[in-house]
DNA sequence: GGTCTATCTAATCATCGTCAAGATATCTTT
DNA sequence: AAAGATATCTTGACGATGATTAGATAGACC
């Protein structure tokens, strides 16, 4: 595994350590999934000693919490490119079918996202302010297709309930208890399109639907 | 702690140290959350060495499963009990409520019971047979207010849908973006039933809403 | 009463997260 | 360029954890 270093990661002041803490992070994740993942264990594909660590990151949640920031960052940018590859109202689920989708294919990241989230009570994403992040970015789909941007009470419960309801999806999707409807729908991604079809996508009309 | 055991369960032979070790994890997730629920201390607070459950699960992870299959009992009964609470179509609401109340009331072991159903990844109840399942009852409750029972399709979309709904309201409910909402709407029952009324919770009629 | 078996303990191992002390390289100052 | 200061890494250690082994004990069965 040594040869995975470059020379310069080799050299005793690493250069830029932390960087090459968080990509081995990565690089364990994928292969040997999340319980693999220990501090020791990212030091020594890092190819530093076990302690190492400790003076980029305060502890270990600290250096998963960097991890998980770029889980983040790529799932916006994938929900980016789904949203822009879609037309019209299909935009929204085109979103949903991209969340669920990296979820799957990033199961182990996905994880640690929402370990994280759930740990500090929160989504790391700034909802007001910017209109990047992947929570503000349906929303925004939202109103460009029909929703009253001042009805501000109803469109962010809309959001919400979209957003649960896709990441409740993303964990349940690969359960086995569904493999017999991912059959008759034929396939996952099928299954998905239509499970989210059925989650009130959209703000409700006053007096309801 | 040990005046907690009993003149029985301090016997050589315990006795029924299976269930002493279920209920002392519950005991211990509910007073010290998930992080401090070790097979080690498990065993402490029960009274027996660190080897001795190992003759009752083969390993932690089965132990945890046990303490699961308590999280989805008391589940179910709670839902059960909601719905006969309420009545009419708002019995699904009920349902939803009861579900998101049950994961807030006991967040460590709602966690430990999908850590426990993501790694075996399903559900550890029978979808199919058990109608007393507290997924079985989603179901059924939507076909006792007017869904079609032969439409199968339509209504195991729609079970799905509202099961990853809850899951995931239930999982962010407590995140501190939805503390401005939870304020605006007068408290977060108000804010739970709000969402789930966003969701798809009733089957869709053939061509849409 | 004597034997058998399930159940528990004691001792041990590898691994983990974390910390303190010491070594080494880079940066700053002169 | 020399010297001291600082950031970075290593070594070695500690307590705790999940798991395994061998041995002790108690209850069941004949």
């Amino acid at each position: 595994m040594r040869e995975a270093q470059s020379a310069a990661a080799r050299r005793y002041h690493h250069g830029d350590l932390r960087r090459a803490l968080v990509d081995a992070a990565r690089r364990l994740l994928e292969a040997e999934g999340p319980s693999a993942l220990s501090l020791r264990a990212v030091a020594r594909e890092a190819g530093v000693s076990p302690a190492a660590p400790y003076h980029h990151f305060k502890d270990k949640a600290e250096l998963l919490d960097a991890v998980a920031q770029e889980g983040w960052d790529i799932l916006q940018v994938q929900m980016k490119a789904a949203k822009q590859q879609a037309e019209g109202l299909e935009q929204l689920t085109a979103l949903g079918v991209a969340y669920v989708a990296f979820a799957r294919d990033n199961p182990a990241l996905y994880r640690v996202m929402y370990d994280a989230a759930r740990d500090r009570e929160a989504l790391p994403m700034d909802v007001k302010e910017s209109d990047d992040s992947a929570y503000c970015m349906v929303r925004d789909t939202m109103i460009e297709h029909g929703a009253d941007p001042r009805a501000g009470k109803d469109l962010e419960l809309a959001t919400i309930a979209a957003w649960c309801g896709a990441h409740g999806l993303a964990e349940m999707t690969g359960f086995k208890q569904f493999d017999h409807m991912k059959d008759q729908l034929g396939g996952e991604q099928a299954f998905v399109e239509q499970v989210l079809n059925h989650m009130g996508l959209f703000p409700r009309r006053p007096g309801g639907c």
